[in-house]
DNA sequence: TCCAATGTTCCAATATAATCGAACATTGGA
DNA sequence: TCCAATGTTCGATTATATTGGAACATTGGA
């Protein structure tokens, strides 16, 4: 596999993201991703859990259309599909990361 | 039981409420609940499954801190914590169901 | 050509969730 | 007091998701 297919926005289901999100593991990429607001491999995104199971997540957040990876040699580059979702459900994903920074930071409510 | 208990805003987490969401039968309760804009009995918000299903549905969303139920005589009222939720997350809910809205309208992207 | 690095795929095991019938609880009215 | 109405709870079944080891695919470099 040259590249690795992502569906078009039109195929996006509000359903789908927020199953996709509704897990801590995915969460805790798609945070970080948004933190890092550059392309991140998945290798930079471990979270000391076996390849295969990552791998699952990543599967999951991309059909999704969550994350869109770009293959680089033997590296895969994560990103956020930020914008595109921003598009089509204005709001959501912004004010879900921004949430995650409230349950974080008790000062901010 | 009296009346039934739902848990505090405080330790209503971001992720329940996304779980929560991530079902379509769920969702549409919420979505209907937004809609009505006033107190739903369980009847009202029937989707054509046994009791014993959209009891279980209730009580994830009650669990959730999504919708909140009042005894009532022998019917349950069932409003959505809407103003409660954007409060502690602000935007979340609120887009979400703007983005039903978009799913079911064309023209709306 | 060989090999290490990076992820994916496959598969089986385990865990979690959804479904729904039946029994139960509570209420209000006849 | 009896009973119908409204939901909940219980328990069993089925469906779906997660987990992780092992094998595999692809790439780039030695």
């Amino acid at each position: 596999m040259r590249q690795i297919k992502h569906p078009a926005m039109e195929q996006v289901e509000l359903i789908e993201i927020l199953y996709a999100l509704a897990d801590p593991t995915r969460m805790e990429i798609v945070v970080r991703l948004a933190k890092a607001g550059r392309k991140l491999t998945c290798g930079e995104l471990d979270l000391n859990r076996p390849k295969s199971s990552m791998s699952h997540h990543f599967k999951i957040l991309r059909s999704a259309g969550l994350v869109e990876t770009v293959v680089d040699g033997t590296e895969h580059m994560n990103s956020l599909r930020l914008e595109e979702i921003e598009q089509k459900y204005p709001g959501v994903l912004e004010s879900v990361l921004k949430a995650t920074q409230a349950s974080v930071d008790p000062d901010s409510h």
